[in-house]
DNA sequence: TTCGGCGCTGCAATCGTTTGCACCGGAAGC
DNA sequence: GCTTCCGGTGCAAACGATTGCAGCGCCGAA
């Protein structure tokens, strides 16, 4: 009852055996006899044991822990995927640390350091915007991508892009659209990168032109989108529908087309991606493609857990596959 | 160049000094002397020397790291708000680890056992649901309550949720509006109730009738407020304006009126909670209260940063101002 | 000359576990 | 009966830092 954490050595005492075979029984229990064992777990009940992790891990050279950076904790997007980390995490008892690159001064330094400092057993970046050099760092800890990645040959877990600018494009050019313009991530992303690229390669496999005129440089925020919407209703040779490299931009695109007094999809057909949560309360609905964002973060958990116990990460590094969500904001063009 | 990693062993070798030194010259330099301390920071230089921090913490009886635990880490209400709370720890070296309560069977456990574990500092609780005895835990480092909270007498940063109530009543009464209803949060949550005992107090102050078929019960979420929007168009005395407990059921509100023919501020003023980043995008932009999400992360992690050290939270506990936003979704009646 | 005091440094204990190795007793094989 | 083996246990050395305490040299005052 006094203040003092109990320690192994008190349970060892109660039982009347060594710390070696307290710890024993709470680690590989089959190798203590059964008696011992027992004594030992009621010992533990009794005294109200707990394990200090910090000796544990200083011992066993490992935190327990696993960060992962984000260029921007407050973007939801990552909420959902965190999530995903944390239950895969929790349930091999890891824990899931947070940080964000873009916080401070120098982001590529504040990934080194949190390379070099051996607070977290692995890491998983999901900020594309970082210097490869930064991860060269002596005996760092296992990396992996997500989502974006970085020119340097880490294992990762990417969304397949391209396939889904592709749905998007094949969608309303089944509707009858042959105008189909795109409204792009910031040009140095590299979702933004691939994602238009598959509007391309898609447009060209339908036969389609893919016109510059038709390609709206966004950032992925609300804001840009509704930005786009005035650039668009400006536009000479506007495009009958529009793919948005982000369900965010698509978001403010619909509502600065309202407040222009167009409508979706009477004047413009929309795709998005993501598939936000809002995206089927809008009005109208949005069509999008959906990203698996819980499985995201599942996989990279899993994947760096793989490669923390020394694993190749085969079979769980790669492509994670999207869909489309057909809903309100795409129809035939009028 | 070898693998090994260097220790604090390595720089007092190369530097001709012991490790207390160099431990001194790391952590309190101004009681070594100039010469000394600068052949410390040149062997730290040449050898690369990072701080364990296992072994440090270990040796402090600290970890360095804070948990905040949510209830449902997918909801992207927390992410601005754990951006705030990184921000202010990371500033003070330390780490934010987070974690969901929802997840296992066993929610009062799981807290119970993050408290015993000693895997953290301190911890901040944004979960109003869980049972004040799970806090009863002997030696238990701080907590801090923020948003909701629990019977228990906890340090907490509180919302003003009955101003915010006010501010919403007094601006639909103002514009004319005497049949004000409201679209509640799930029964057994306190930010509900606050919002909810607000909302009657403001109308009693205005001499409005808080009729009880005016209350439509929800949960928070986008669906729920679809489902209230079905339920206000078949009231026979249905309210002229709504205020929501939160913004996402305002937007499902919102989506549905538009499906069933209806449309805001037309037929029925809609106000929100939260401010969330969409309702600037929508159409008609909702008005809301605004909840600063940054600054209680912000207050949260300064509030348990204080405990930590042994301050008594003075002047850092306690309540954060709402604002009144207004914007399209709030006319006078027709 | 002696002594007190002060500024700086080193010694070594300590934090609470894990784990390699040695040991011990009993069963089994020859 | 003697070895061999093996399951079970304890001893004690790590893990890598921090820090109380003591000691050392030097300076200034008496």
């Amino acid at each position: 009852m006094n203040g003092r954490p109990v320690t192994i050595q008190d349970v060892a005492r109660e039982a009347g055996v060594s710390t070696a075979t307290v710890s024993r029984t709470l680690s590989k229990p089959s190798v203590v006899a059964k008696p011992t064992r027992q004594a030992v777990l009621r010992a533990v009940q009794k005294t109200g044991y707990q394990v200090n992790h910090l000796a544990r891990n200083l011992r066993r050279q490992r935190t327990g822990s696993v960060i992962a950076l984000a260029p921007n904790l407050a973007n939801p997007f990552f909420s959902q995927i965190l999530a995903g980390m944390s239950a895969v995490l929790s349930a091999r008892n890891y824990g899931l640390l947070i940080a964000d690159t873009q916080m401070g001064p120098d982001p590529d330094e504040r990934l080194r350091r949190y390379l070099a400092s051996g607070m977290a057993d692995g890491l998983v970046l999901f900020d594309g915007g970082l210097s490869p050099a930064a991860l060269d760092v002596p005996g760092r800890p296992p990396v992996v991508a997500a989502c974006e990645w970085l020119p340097a040959d880490l294992p990762s877990i990417r969304v397949d892009n391209a396939h889904g600018a592709a749905l998007a494009v094949d969608h309303l050019a089944d509707l009858g659209h042959r105008r189909i313009g795109h409204v792009t991530g910031p040009r140095t992303n590299v979702l933004a990168r691939t994602r238009k690229d598959g509007w391309r390669a898609a447009m060209a496999r339908r036969g389609l032109e893919a016109r510059d005129s038709w390609i709206f440089e966004g950032d992925f925020s609300m804001d840009s989108g509704a930005l786009a919407a005035e650039r668009w209703a400006a536009a000479p040779d506007r495009p009958t529908a529009l793919f948005f490299a982000s369900d965010e931009m698509a978001v403010g695109f619909l509502g600065a087309l309202r407040r222009i007094g167009a409508q979706a999809p009477r004047d413009v057909s929309v795709v998005g991606f993501d598939n936000i949560e809002v995206c089927a309360h809008l009005s109208p609905a949005l069509t999008t493609i959906r990203q698996p964002r819980t499985l995201i973060g599942e996989r990279a958990a899993g994947l760096l857990l793989d490669l923390i116990g020394g694993g190749t990460g085969e079979g769980i590094e790669g492509m994670v596959e999207v869909e489309l969500v057909v809903r309100d904001s795409t129809a035939p063009p009028s």
